[in-house]
DNA sequence: CGTTGAATG
DNA sequence: CATTGAACG
C-alpha cells in the first residue's frame, strides 16, 4: 500500500542525514584508507590519473575523494560516471579550477566522463568532431600547451558481441580524431578502452577469444590505432613493463572473486604519440587501490617540456 | 567493462554463502528478537493471522520466520508475497501440512497471496470463479468446516487513482463471490483490504480524501461489502474496539518516519458474515511487530465452533 | 556481483 | 523509503 500518500508527510521535518561510515579495516569494498604508498611524482613532471570509477556516486561512498585527496594528481580523468548532470561540488574548484563533464544523452545513469585540471586547458571539445557517434558522453579532449589529451570510454562490445559493429565504427572515429588533433601537437590518449591487446594482458586469454575486449576484431583495431600514420602511438605502461602481467591488469569483475584470484583484465591504457614518449616519466597501476570500482587507477608522469631530453 | 566474462569463472569453487545478521537491538528495519508479548490463544480457539509482508523474500531477511515460529497461528494469510512461484521450503511441511500460493501470471514480482494452514480444507480456490480480474495473484479461498475464508490483496487504486476503476471492478467482484460462498457456508474475509474505511481509521483523513484507499469510492464500496444481502457482515476489529484510533493502524509509509510519528492506516482487516460473529474471541493488532513490512500482522481468535455460545 | 532507473506501493 | 525486475557491464 501506500502510492501518493504525499499528504502524510506535509509538514514533517527532514529525517536526520545518514552518515555512511566505510569500515575501518579495509575490505575489497571500499578503497585504502592508508595512503602512505603514495610517493610524490618525480621533480618537474605532471600527474595525469585515469579511472573508471563504475559510477562515481557509488565509488564516494566507497572512498574515492580521500583516495583523490591522497593521490592529488594534476589532472583527472573518470569513465562510467554514470552522472546525469556535472557534479559541481564533487571536487572544490580550488584544487581542480578546470572541470569537464560529458554526460550521456541517449542513456539516463549510463557511461558519461569527467576531466578535472589543475592545468588551463587552451581549449575543450566533447565527443568527436566529424561523428555523432558519441551520444553517451565517452569522449572529452583538451588541448594543452604541449599536447592533446583525449580521455575516453570505449563503448563495450557487449553480451554476445551485440554492439561489437557500433564499437568498431567507434575505433573508426577514433582513429580519424586521433589522426587530426596530431596534425598539430602530440596526443595522450587514456582512458578505458575496453581492450586487452595481448594475451600477457588478461587471465585467462584461452577462454576468451569470443569474450568482449578480447576478439580479434578488437585486438586488430586497436593494433591499427597504435600504428598511426605519421609516426607509432605507444602503449606506455607496456613500453615501460615489457613482461608485466598480473601486475598489469586495471579490472577485475566483481562476479566469481576475481580480485582475490587476480583473474583480471589490462583495459585501461596511456597511449601517447611517439614523440611525446621521451617525457614519460612512469606508468603506474594503483592495484591497491581496488574497492571503488571494478576498475583501478592508473597513473601516468609526464616531465614537463622544458626538462624533457 | 565486463559483459560476459563467464569464461573467467569456469571452474571456480562457489563463493562463502553470505549470512545476513539482523541487529541485537531492534530496530524499525527489523521484527522484534523477543516475542514474550504473545500470549496462548484461549481455550477451544483457533488463531488466524493476515499479515501484508512487502515481498516475502525481504522479510524472510528480516525476521519474518522467527515471527512466525513465535506466533503459530493456525492459518496464516499473506499478501504481497511477491513471489513468482512457490517458496517450498519457507515454512515446514510439518508445521504446516497446507500450503496454497497464488503468484501473479500478469506482472512478475509483483502482489502475490499465500495461506498456510494446519487445518486441511475441504476445498481451496485460486482467484473468483466468474471473473478473470485476478490475474496477479491477489485471492485464494479455502472452505473449511464451518466456513469460508477468503484471503484477499486488494488492488491499489494507484497514484493519481490510475487504477480506481479497476479496483471498483474488483470490489464488484468480490461481493458477488461473498454472496455466492454464503449461500452455504459464513465468510471470514481478510487481507489488505486497500480501503480505510471510517476517518477514524487513518491518521490524516483530512488530506487523504483524493488519496488511494480513502476515497469515497473506495470507502462506499467497503460499506456496501459490509451489507450483504441476507445478513451483514462484521468488521471485527472496529467491532470489538469501536474507538481504538492509532491502535488500530496496521500500515505505516516508509517515508517521513511515519511508523515514530504514528502516521498510520488501518488497511487490514478480518470481516466476519454476522453468523460467525459469536465465535469470535478476539482481534490482536501486532503492531509492536512492524519491521519486515510496512503492514503489521494482525490476528484473529476464533471459537471452535462446539465453544461457541 | 554491482550499478542504474522505472514501476509500484 | 523500499522492493522488484531489466539492462548493462
Amino acid at each position: 500500500m501506500a502510492v501518493k500518500r504525499a499528504a502524510d508527510t506535509a509538514a514533517e521535518p527532514a529525517a536526520a542525514k545518514k552518515v555512511l561510515m566505510r569500515p575501518a579495516v579495509p575490505t575489497n569494498k571500499t578503497m585504502p584508507t592508508d595512503y602512505s604508498f603514495i610517493e610524490p611524482a618525480p621533480a618537474g613532471c605532471r600527474k595525469i590519473v585515469s579511472f573508471n570509477v563504475n559510477s562515481l556516486a557509488a565509488a564516494c561512498k566507497k572512498g574515492f575523494k580521500e583516495y583523490v585527496a591522497a593521490e592529488d594528481p594534476d589532472i583527472l580523468c573518470l569513465q562510467e560516471t554514470k552522472a546525469n548532470q556535472p557534479m559541481a561540488f564533487l571536487l572544490s574548484k580550488k584544487q581542480y579550477p578546470h572541470q569537464f563533464w560529458h554526460c550521456s544523452r541517449a542513456k539516463k545513469g549510463y557511461s558519461g566522463t569527467a576531466i578535472f585540471s589543475k592545468i588551463k586547458p587552451l581549449r575543450s571539445q566533447y565527443g568527436f568532431e566529424t561523428s555523432t557517434i558519441d551520444d553517451e558522453g565517452r569522449l572529452i579532449t583538451l588541448e594543452f600547451e604541449s599536447f592533446h589529451l583525449v580521455a575516453c570510454y570505449v563503448p563495450n562490445a557487449g553480451e554476445k558481441l551485440v554492439r561489437l559493429d557500433r564499437r568498431m565504427r567507434w575505433d573508426d572515429a577514433m582513429r580519424a580524431h586521433l589522426e587530426e588533433l596530431e596534425k598539430s601537437k602530440p596526443v595522450i590518449y587514456t582512458g578505458d578502452l575496453n581492450v586487452a591487446h595481448c594475451e600477457i594482458d588478461l587471465a585467462r586469454p584461452d577462454s576468451n577469444h569470443r569474450s568482449a575486449g578480447f576478439t580479434d576484431e578488437e585486438r586488430g583495431s586497436f593494433s591499427k590505432t597504435l600504428q598511426g600514420s605519421a609516426f607509432p602511438r605507444i602503449d606506455a605502461f607496456r613500453h615501460l613493463h615489457p613482461d608485466a602481467r598480473a601486475d598489469a591488469y586495471t579490472y577485475f569483475g566483481y562476479r566469481a572473486n576475481c580480485r582475490e584470484k587476480s583473474v583480471g583484465w589490462r583495459l585501461d591504457y596511456f597511449v601517447v604519440s611517439q614523440p611525446l614518449l621521451s617525457r614519460v616519466a612512469g606508468v603506474i597501476n594503483r592495484n591497491q587501490c581496488y574497492g571503488a570500482s571494478d576498475h583501478v587507477p592508473l597513473l601516468l608522469y609526464l616531465r614537463d617540456k622544458d626538462h624533457s631530453a
